[in-house]
DNA sequence: GTCCAGGGCCGTT
DNA sequence: AACGGCCATGGA
């Protein structure tokens, strides 16, 4: 298949950075690290990375960078909330879709990893349920915070497509279908690809993956 | 000042 | 099913 053959190729390209990438996915994340992947899959959405940055820092800074602390701060004063995410853009529909996606991981299953011991496509259903959270979100978290075997379509995965003419259709379930069936079913080939696709897509820093 | 950045929702056709 | 308008900030 093409798209292995462009892994492959990637994985040449980006031996180094490629190395370095997986060595930090293989090992196990934290609680805390998972819980500010799910955080910032949300407010990335639309949004510079950077500006991402800024909002996560002020989180940290009011101790409400966790599942639960946004649950705590948003169920007693949202304002507050607002402000703090502001940075990141489109921030009322933003702190809202943080408040509900947090009250239901701690109503519903007490914590993230609680959540996330359910199979892909239960979670995966749930996700979608909520409201703010898309394809991409859904399966930005079931791939890098829940490690389960599901690929990212982003806009940069479209663009890689586009690039390397691997489809004239560019719907998400026709493109993540493509990606999966061409694919070892495997986290890690899942996570390191689409990692190195967005990497390629901009030649520059870890992003998404880099700690804040 | 202008443009744009790793979506998703909602209304219209 | 597909498309357009909308949401908002900070950096280039």
């Amino acid at each position: 298949m093409k798209i292995y053959q462009l892994y492959l190729g990637l994985l040449k390209k980006y031996g180094k950075p490629a190395r370095f990438w997986r060595k930090w996915c293989k090992r196990k994340k934290n609680t805390q690290e998972r819980e500010e992947i799910v955080l910032g899959a949300i407010l990335t959405q639309r949004t510079n990375w950077k500006n991402v940055e800024l909002a996560l820092k002020n989180l940290r800074r009011a101790k409400a960078l966790s599942i639960e602390g946004v649950y705590r701060i948003g169920k007693k004063n949202l304002k507050l909330l607002e402000t703090l995410i502001k940075p990141s853009g489109f921030y009322k529909q933003k702190t809202k879709r943080l408040f509900q996606f947090s009250k239901f991981i701690i109503e519903n299953h007490c914590s993230l990893e609680r959540f996330l011991e359910q199979d892909l496509e239960i979670c995966r259903e749930q996700l979608l349920e909520l409201s703010g959270i898309g394809p991409e979100t859904a399966d930005s978290i079931l791939l890098y915070a829940g490690d389960k075997p599901v690929f990212v379509i982003d806009e940069y995965t479209r663009r890689f497509v586009k690039k390397h003419n691997l489809s004239d259709k560019f719907s998400y379930h026709y493109l993540q279908d493509l990606f999966e069936k061409s694919l070892p079913k495997d986290v890690k080939i899942y996570q390191d690809f689409h990692a190195m696709i967005v990497l390629d897509g901009k030649g520059t820093s870890w992003d998404l993956v880099t700690k804040i």
